[in-house]
DNA sequence: GAGTGGTCTAGACCACAAT
DNA sequence: TTGTGGTCTAGACCACTCC
């Protein structure tokens, strides 16, 4: 962890701490420092890289703010958890009109490995032949479906995912975590409205034609990868997706 | 700019850099500083409030970090644009399927002031008996009408509103900034899935039925007050609504 | 009381832009 | 060359948590 020898060409600069928090994030991809895990004190950190505490601080800071560790005064810095609190609602954006938000329940309807089509590898960047699990699920708030879901992530990343069927009815990614060390960072989402397909209508019990909130989703890896594609399709009477700009 | 004293009761404690914020803040609320214009160096800014220059820093950057200031390293610290680069689309989450991204155009179909209904004076916490213009608009991409909004503003706020005809076609919070000094910090948006009405259907040039993404937008002020209603309903065929969580 | 993160300071040097 | 923001350091003190 050394500053790059100041030259003629400055255009390799960059700043000490960004090397701090690359080393930092290079352990937390590789997995030696698993979800909840107490880092090493600032101080610690600073003396093992050679740099200062104010350092090394700004590089926590800027995991801190992308919700990867978790400062917490008095007590140290964690690597953050990924069913925490109000932080499991990061990636589900869908809220009821009324009353309480909630992670719906689902039923897994489907689960499948197959060789990936087009639309699946230029959604996940993957190479012609190689496999993927495709899982469909219906969702289910206050017990009526209304969520239809359907998912798809390789099978090299998620290898003998069927062992561990049934799967978590409500989070996913804690699994993806705890299970196979893929840890989600961001995740990309494109909304539009579609009409229900009479398959939609009978599995959601609404008429065909009855206006559904698409959402198609890309999940990236903390290493930048992607990880997995997520169609959905959501009665919205009684729900919305909620935005915050700024 | 004192630090609060240290007593029994630290109840009170605000960190000294939060109050530089405020005080900066309040300047940009009360327009003090406009748009575009120069801040005092952190050196003026630190000796005037009696704190560190690092105590400023950390302030400016917590601004910078909500687009409402814009630090240009060797030049100075600026009051953000409302119009600048790709700040623009801070607040349009509108993307077409292919190509590039652009403000729409948009012709005003309707425009009027009247006394504030229930539902308006709910979006915009409004006083009973006060007066709101209601503008409807159509946003046209690519000269295919997409978009219908219905845009609720106070007159108090936005008075002789009426003189500013015709108002601009791609960005009204330009205007609220530069003519009325109202300044849109954030936004909440709900979404939806709707069927379009007859009278959509004539405005969009598309089947009464038809599925379109309502969106229902409140803006805030900097000041934490509300400013706007609007309720948007587009077609997505060739469109998405784009967020990203992380 | 010991240890952690959070704040604050003062000063040095660097990268960048304008003069 | 001057002035700006950006980085880095070293050290002090504060607030919080746990023992």
């Amino acid at each position: 962890m050394r500053r790059t020898p100041i030259s003629d060409a400055p255009l390799g600069y960059r700043p000490l701490y960004l090397q701090v928090r690359e080393s930092v994030l290079g352990r937390l991809i590789e997995g030696s420092w698993p979800p909840g895990a107490l880092l090493p004190s600032e101080h610690q950190l600073a003396s093992e890289l050679g740099v200062s505490q104010g350092t090394v601080r700004k590089a926590l800071d800027s995991l801190a703010a992308e919700h990867l560790l978790v400062r917490r005064q008095g007590r140290g810095t964690f690597v953050a958890e990924v069913e925490e609190g109000n932080i499991v609602f990061q990636f589900f954006r869908l809220t009821p009109d009324e009353g309480e938000r909630n992670l719906p329940e689902s039923k897994v309807t489907n689960i499948s490995k197959v060789t990936a089509d087009l639309a699946a590898r230029r959604a996940l960047e993957l190479m012609p032949r190689t496999f993927i699990w495709r899982i469909e699920r219906t969702r289910y708030v206050a017990e009526r479906a209304t969520i239809l879901e359907r998912i798809v992530i390789s099978t090299e990343r998620f290898p003998a995912l069927d062992r561990l069927i049934p799967l978590p009815t409500k989070n996913l990614y804690a699994l993806y975590a705890h299970r196979f060390g893929v840890r989600v960072g961001r995740v990309e989402e494109r909304l539009k409205a579609v009409a229900a397909s009479a398959r939609d209508g009978r599995a959601l019990g609404c008429a065909k034609g009855t206006p559904l909130l698409a959402i198609e989703r890309i999940a990236y890896s903390i290493d930048g990868s992607r990880i997995e594609w997520r169609q959905s399709r959501c009665l919205t009477d009684a729900f919305h997706y909620y935005a915050e700009l700024r």
